[in-house]
DNA sequence: AATATTTTTTGGTCGGACCAAAACACTAAG
DNA sequence: CTTAGTGTTTTGGTCCGACCAAAAAATATT
């Protein structure tokens, strides 16, 4: 058996789709959507529910809800709900952790192999940027993140970035609490160097191991502050 | 500003959480619920629905909802709407596909460099069974999967099973056209040969190239299957 | 033209109602 | 006593109408 609801969505989802509905756009008040497609209020809103959940409608109470086309970046989003619940188990964290170690790791491998002038300019630059901002915690936090963001860019493929503000958006809590002084900074900014370094002399196994080695380090420190909580 | 149904939606993940709600038990009956927290039906209803979107709930039409503890694999139903737009658009199946390679590619290499003994010992089965499937095309596929499966599971990490479902549930529609003959099987077969053969002589690079290599050749059947559309 | 004020529109919530399907209780047959 | 069939109650899905407060639009004011 299928809802009313449910048929609505597919239909909003198909004027979203063709444009009718228009990205960043408020979609119609719930009375013409009723009127439109001959439902009563009530299944308007739960499809408008439904689609928010689904991350194509972005709804803030009493706020018209706002179209969004879908990219990786909403699957994220999305899943934001869950995947906190489940950091909250234990093991989440290393988990989650742990498998970014693994990806970034395998990025760091593959831009050595595969990095290209413009790629490599980013990565200097990024690093310069980091370099700058040892003195500045939060500056460096920023471009920490961007560093590592780099990586992910390299391979092309418009799903790893999306990969990247996942795991800053729920790793992030997590070490936000970790101490940051000018002297972790510089640490920090070491393996970033030592990474860079390796992928500028296209030695694979070196940009794994050091950003492997990088990573190894944060996590003792995630860790103490996670048993500490 | 706050909604009411997301006050209740955080009371049914406490009691959800705190066992009161028991896993895959149904949730009690809405006019109950509306009681116990003073609620509206609608903001019940509005509750239950978001819950079941968030994967905590479980409901098919006319059926009470079912309460689940959400695991990795939750996440992964949670987004397939989401994903399958995604797909629809141009590239997005080649986006993900090289997604998979360049995980299942460094599985490989992890594989060759940290499996076990038990993981060999699974890995052998699974490419037994996959000769054995060779003649069987509905069978060679499953065994096909089962034995990228276990290259999912020698990281131990729940994430990553969780990612191959993924994987399979959105990539298989495409792939599923494509032809299969006994022939096309034998390629197959000996390609995860190669793969396994070079995981137990722990040859990481070769591990890697082959899986990679496998892969490719797959991709350009699947990419003709989805040209021919 | 910019700003304050009033009016209209609109999202959030409530309560009641109805239907059909599911769950339950009960009865009859084996 | 179990099973199959029947009738009753409960329950989810849907609709309607209403009210409120906040947002948006229209209007008046400076």
């Amino acid at each position: 058996m299928r809802r009313a609801s449910d048929d609505l969505v597919v239909e909003i989802e198909g004027r979203i789709a063709s444009g009718q509905f228009e990205h960043n756009k408020p979609l119609p008040a719930e009375r013409d959507l009723m009127d439109t497609f001959g439902a009563s209020r009530t299944v308007v809103r739960e499809a408008i529910s439904i689609l928010a959940n689904r991350g194509l409608l972005e709804s803030k109470p009493r706020f018209r809800p706002v179209v969004k086309k879908p990219d990786y970046g909403t699957v994220l989003t999305a899943t934001g709900n869950i995947i906190e619940h489940l950091l909250g188990e234990p093991g989440g964290v290393a988990d989650l952790y742990k498998s970014r170690e693994f990806i970034e790791r395998s990025l760091a491998r593959h831009a050595a192999l595969h990095a290209n002038k413009d790629d490599i300019v980013d990565l200097k630059a990024a690093l310069a940027a980091n370099y700058e901002a040892i003195d500045d915690t939060p500056r460096f936090f920023q471009t920490d993140m961007e560093f590592h963001g780099v990586l992910y860019q390299i391979i092309r493929n418009p799903i790893f970035p999306a990969i990247h503000k996942g795991y800053l958006s729920w790793l992030s809590p997590s070490w936000g609490k970790m101490k940051r002084s000018a002297d972790h900074n510089m640490i920090n900014y070491q393996a970033h160097k030592k990474i860079y370094d390796a992928i500028l002399e296209r030695d694979p196994t070196q940009a794994e191991d050091a950003l492997s080695e990088h990573l190894a380090v944060a996590w003792e420190v995630v860790k103490d502050t996670l048993e500490s909580n």
